[in-house]
DNA sequence: GCCAACGTTGGC
DNA sequence: GCCAACGTTGGC
């Protein structure tokens, strides 16, 4: 079988809590702590070798940062029945897990960021769902035009 | 730190 | 199934 082309996607993490920096020191993460329907239903929907926008929300200048590379997906998220955890969720179930999430893998980290006030310019949110006033979401398509309209500006990857 | 926007929960 | 109350996200 032909393997399909990749998709993209756009993901946030604050970097206060683990940004671009720790995932090109780690090299591999473990993409859990989901809990939100939507977002998980996109990371269900993920293939390997889909690409992810990195994105540092809920700091000083939001921004896309980064990008990554999808290398396993459909994993259940341990953090789930783990009751150290605050991710911890009493009401799934081993037997049927509510929670799983993905492997991600760094790539690069653009040598300039494009900030979200410099989104808002360039994209409506009908092409960059993170430019839409309110949005929570933690993940998010992206439309392959605008995926490849990112990355000629985002510049090099260093 | 404020608060708008939204998702989730639970009573009814 | 409605919806008020509550909790969280995340820009500003």
């Amino acid at each position: 079988m032909a393997q399909q082309e990749p998709n993209y996607w756009l993901m946030k993490s604050e970097p206060d809590v683990y940004g671009i920096d720790n995932l090109q020191q780690e090299s591999i993460t473990l993409w859990d702590g989901i809990r939100n329907y939507q977002a998980r239903n996109f990371m269900r929907s993920m293939n390997i070798g889909d690409q992810a926008f990195f994105y540092h929300s809920n700091c000083k200048e939001p921004s896309i940062v980064g990008i990554m590379e999808v290398i396993k997906v459909r994993i259940i998220d341990p953090t789930q029945f783990d009751t150290n955890s605050k991710y911890y969720d009493p009401k799934s179930r081993k037997e049927s897990p509510r929670w799983d999430c993905v492997q991600m893998k760094y790539i690069g980290e653009f040598n300039r960021y494009i900030n979200l006030h410099q989104l808002k310019e360039i994209y409506s949110p009908d092409d960059l769902q993170v430019v839409r006033k309110g949005n929570r979401l933690s993940i998010m398509p992206v439309p392959k035009n605008t995926a490849n309209d990112l990355l000629k500006r985002l510049g090099k990857i260093i």
